[in-house]
DNA sequence: GACAACGAAA
DNA sequence: AGGCCTTCGTTGTC
């Protein structure tokens, strides 16, 4: 026992970390590559580990020992055998199953044929599981590859995907020699490190790749393309991402604009390059049609498919990606964390984490600006206190995201930067326009036309227009511009993924000299937006970020 | 055939 | 639990 450690494990495979001790940021980055962040109370982290954390940190090359070693020398009264043992057993599972093909056949192997009996007792599995070859080989038909290892997953057992992948039509896609400058392009070297995990033949073809934001995942799955060499599909969240990639590939790749398509509501162009959103997969006319565009995955022999911001992966495009099982799959996903829990699914289709790089780690190198994240804690106002004491619970959420005392925080904080670009990112359309009236900045949601986005974007790029205010559209705009400094002032309960999206928004370096950016969220104190805050802040603590807390005193 | 306006879906 | 944004496909207009 070692009263001065940082760590305190428990036989539930939950740990707590000591925040304020000297090697706090140092476990904070370890422990993120192989368990989950739960809980951030100021003092005390807590983080859980779990079968699925286990098995993607061993399929992204982490170490049994380098986990085990790692709380062992950290632990306050050490590591209970316990949980040795079940860390033991579950990164052990990562592995013991491997599908593969002999000849053309396709068979699910072990040499530990107690895990196989096991399995083989799963009435749900039988099904798949007929054809035993021996005591060591199950053949498998190819059509239940997918599923039988989504179920398998789900049962504790995952498997390691070695099967062959159809090659698919082929396509030479070469880097493009650019003319106009001296420098040829050049990956970072994480970014190759990335491409490189991806295509390691031995351990399977498909995975997904996590880098934060603005770390180049477009470039990325270029090079990934440019390496398979084959028809790709690729599939995005929305249509100016769809431009976004068509952009870069074009600009990047010796391909022409007849060799790269657009599937999408205005065009259904099919072309060896594909870039479709996932919405015109999910889209259908009425409830009970059918999802009729998912033939796209089958319209051409794709030799790999680009699934962008994994973590938005909708419920039917899982489905078919369980029938394709052959084709080659490359994730892209700044978070593998999904709101809705469907996360063993992105693993067992899609793949397991192949590679992951930390937000600070690329701060350190210079590739982000270092980011000071603030919650200041706002006492609602008098009106807005009586309101919200006199309202159904399900209205209270959005009184204290509107809190009107936010008004005078935000005249305070734009007179600390004065100089900077700022952006207002909020939930609620009523809020944002008494910001606006407020601050004589322009709003931009979801009816201002396109054409009109552009124009205050210019503005705002070129330093003409210091604030900008903006609605949700702050999720998906994609060519919305970087800014020094964000200001949230309401936001959607406890989603990680907006939070992390939005301090995305000031991540890109900065040109002026100490690479630095702040990161405001507005909390009305005491009250339920308070709590979701926590849980909104939980993934980007997760990557190292610390909030300091203040609260607000109203200026006299 | 282009394009704005609208409702439905998620 | 609720609010917002986007996108698709259809219809109406020239």
């Amino acid at each position: 026992m070692d009263p001065s450690k940082p760590l305190i494990i428990q036989s539930d495979l939950s740990i707590l970390l000591e925040t304020h001790h000297p090697e706090f940021e140092m476990l904070q980055g370890k422990l993120a590559r192989f368990a989950d962040l739960v809980k951030s109370p100021e003092h005390l982290h807590t983080y859980r580990i779990t079968p699925l954390s286990l098995w993607n940190a061993a399929a992204a090359g982490m170490a049994l020992e380098d986990m085990t070693s790692c709380l062992q020398q950290h632990a306050k009264f050490g590591v209970p055998p316990a949980v040795l043992t079940l860390i033991r057993k579950y990164t052990k599972r990562y592995g013991i199953l491997r599908m593969l093909h002999v000849g053309n056949e396709l068979f699910l192997v072990s040499d530990d044929t107690v895990v196989f009996k096991e399995i083989s007792a799963y009435d749900s599995l039988s099904k798949y599981l007929s054809d035993t070859r021996g005591e060591r080989a199950i053949a498998i038909s190819p059509s239940h590859r997918g599923i039988l290892k989504q179920e398998l997953t789900k049962l504790g057992y995952p498997v390691e995907d070695l099967a062959a992948y159809r090659s698919g039509e082929f396509l030479d896609i070469p880097w493009r020699d650019d003319d106009t400058t001296d420098e040829p392009f050049q990956l970072r070297e994480y970014q190759k490190q990335a491409v490189d995990a991806f295509g390691r033949v031995d351990h399977g073809g498909s995975g997904v790749l996590v880098l934060p934001c603005g770390a180049g995942k477009t470039v990325i799955g270029i090079a990934a393309m440019a390496k398979a060499s084959c028809a790709t599909l690729i599939l995005t969240s929305n249509v100016t991402s769809v431009k976004q990639w068509k952009r870069e590939i074009l600009s990047k790749t010796g391909l022409t604009s007849d060799q790269v398509g657009e599937y999408s509501g205005t065009s259904k162009d099919i072309k060896p390059i594909t870039i479709a959103t996932y919405q015109i997969l999910t889209h259908r006319a009425k409830k009970e049609d059918e999802f009729s565009h998912l033939r796209l995955f089958s319209e051409r022999e794709w030799g790999l498919i680009i699934y962008d911001e994994v973590h938005l992966l909708p419920a039917p495009v899982f489905r078919a990606t369980a029938d394709i099982q052959a084709t080659r799959r490359l994730g892209l996903t700044a978070t593998l964390i999904r709101e809705d829990g469907l996360e063993s699914d992105v693993f067992s289709l899609v793949g397991p984490k192949k590679y992951d790089m930390a937000w600070k780690q690329l701060e350190t190198m210079g590739w982000l600006a270092k980011v000071t994240c603030q919650e200041v804690r706002v006492p609602l106002s008098l009106q807005d206190r009586d309101m919200y004491s006199a309202s159904e619970a399900r209205h209270q959420f959005r009184i204290a995201g509107e809190n009107v005392a936010k008004l005078e925080v935000i005249d305070y904080l734009l007179r600390q930067h004065p100089d900077e670009p700022t952006l207002i990112i909020g939930q609620y359309i009523d809020q944002l326009e008494q910001i606006s009236a407020h601050t004589g900045a322009p709003m931009i949601c979801g009816n201002v036309p396109h054409e009109h986005r552009e124009e205050l974007y210019e503005l705002f790029k070129k330093g003409l227009l210091p604030l900008l205010i903006v609605s949700k559209v702050a999720n998906f705009a994609v060519d919305l511009p970087d800014a020094a400094i964000a200001i949230q002032v309401s936001g959607s309960y406890g989603s990680r993924q907006e939070e992390a999206q939005r301090l995305g928004r000031i991540l890109r370096p900065k040109r002026n000299g100490d690479n630095t950016a702040v990161f405001y969220s507005l909390v009305s104190s005491d009250t339920k937006e308070q709590d979701f805050a926590m849980k909104r802040q939980l993934f980007l603590v997760e990557q190292g970020y610390q909030y300091e807390i203040t609260s607000w005193q109203q200026e006299v």
